[in-house]
This record gives C-alpha cells, structure tokens and sequence, in this order.
DNA sequence: GTAACTACTTACCCAGAGGTAACTACTATA
DNA sequence: TATAGTAGTTACCTCTGGGTAAGTAGTTAC
C-alpha cells in the first residue's frame, strides 16, 4: 500500500466515525435547532415541523448517548425538560456550516434548474 | 414567527438539501476515494473494502445524476470506464473536511474513552 | 368535570436500504 | 482449454429507519 492509498485509508475511517453520528434524517436539523439555544421538547417539535414525537425522542436519546445533547429537567410545575448542546455538540459548528453552504450552493447548481 | 425562527427555518431547509444527496452509508466514503483522483470501479471497490458491486454501481449512478460525479468511458480493448468528481463535487471539499476533522474529534473525545 | 397543554411511550406497520450470491459478457494470459 | 481480470447486473432476502395512531401521567385553565 502506497502512502496515498494510506491517506485515502485514514480518511475512510475518519468519515465513518462521522458519519454513525450524524446519519439519518432526523440529527443534523434537532441538532441545528440547539445552535440556537435550549429547547424544550415542544419547542425542537414546532421548528421541526414534520417529525414525529417517536422520532423525537428516540432521536435525542442517541444524540444523548454519543454526549452532542445535554437534557436538563427542572423541578418547575408542571416538569419541564431542556434539551441543549454539549461542548461536543457545539465542535460540530464549522461541520453544519459547511452543510449549510453546501445545501444553498447545490440549490443554486442543482435544483433550480430542473424546476 | 419571529426573525430567529425564520433564520432556524432558513437554515433547516438548506440542510434537508444537502442531506438528500450525502445520505446513506456509502455516499461520502465514494467521494471521498475520488478526491484521490480519477479511479476505475475495481480502484474504488479496493479502497471501500466492504463495498458490495451491486452498491457501489448503484450509488454511483445516484451521484452522476445529481452531477457529483462523472462517468467516462474509454475504447480500450478492454473497455475501461472512469469515474471523477465534477466541479460540483469538488465544491465538497470544505464539507468533506470538516466531516474529517469533526470525525477525528469525535474519536478522541467520546470512542477513546469507552475502551 | 372536562378540555388542553406538557412530555413523552407503546404498538403496529411498511418501504426501502443494504447484504449475499450467482450470473453476464468480453479480453488476456498461461 | 481454463483461469483471471475488466465492469458490472439480477434475484432474493432481511432488517431497520421511519411513519401513524393511540395511550399515559401530570398540571392548569375554564
């Protein structure tokens, strides 16, 4: 194996690590909804406006498990629960950004065009 | 809707895009073995070890239809056919990069620590 | 007392993502 | 003649991501 092919290797695994963390339909937009600071379940529902509760929760428990979510309960009444991000969570800055651009520029390059 | 959930809306919407195209297992490691240069399907299948043929050729043909990728082929005896990356492709660089860098974070922080 | 809001959970279902294995068709080499 | 390499295709199966709908448990407002 060549050093390229070990690059090429390396950078693989990088990107499956990635990838097992931000795969599916539902985390990049719950975790684009916490950039703009701590939610409520009800609230992450609203933005999102197509998920599901199941999906919701189901969702923000592996986000939780891999540490990008924090959830807070307060011993309001009735309990409310906050959901925010970790400093984990908050590393994925420059990572949705870039999506963000993207996403705009393939619009641009992409679908516009097929309208 | 005030003018933080229009840019939260703004923001989901660009995001949904981009996800439509880099979704799925396979998409971004392909990718990512064509920033590496122009290479032949065997060329790719090596690099993405675990990579079926009947997977590998059909998100192929996915990513040439959102112009990510170009197939070419050439009248050689016998018949080779090429894949690289389009300008659109390439305009993935920076997105690429930061799903590397965030992986490699990601390992460090949370992966080390669970072994 | 009943309707509505909070934050979920549970049960059930289905399409499609992805895996495995075998097959095609052509060329080159031993 | 047979084995290996090129680049895939096809058939079949399984599993799970995600959807729908309804239920739970507590509080508050009318």
């Amino acid at each position: 194996m060549n050093q390229k092919d070990q690059v090429c290797q390396y950078k693989l695994m990088a990107s499956r690590d990635a990838l097992e963390v931000i795969q599916g339909k539902w985390r990049i937009p719950i975790i684009i909804a916490l950039t703009h600071g701590t939610k409520r379940f009800g609230e992450i529902q609203r933005d999102i406006s197509d998920i599901s509760p199941k999906m919701l929760s189901q969702e923000l428990k592996a986000l939780e498990m891999n540490k990008i979510v924090k959830r807070t309960l307060h011993d309001t009444m009735p309990v409310t629960t906050e959901y925010s991000l970790t400093p984990l969570g908050e590393s994925m800055t420059n990572l949705l950004n870039e999506i963000l651009n993207w996403g705009l520029h393939f619009r641009e390059e992409v679908l516009k065009r097929d309208n």
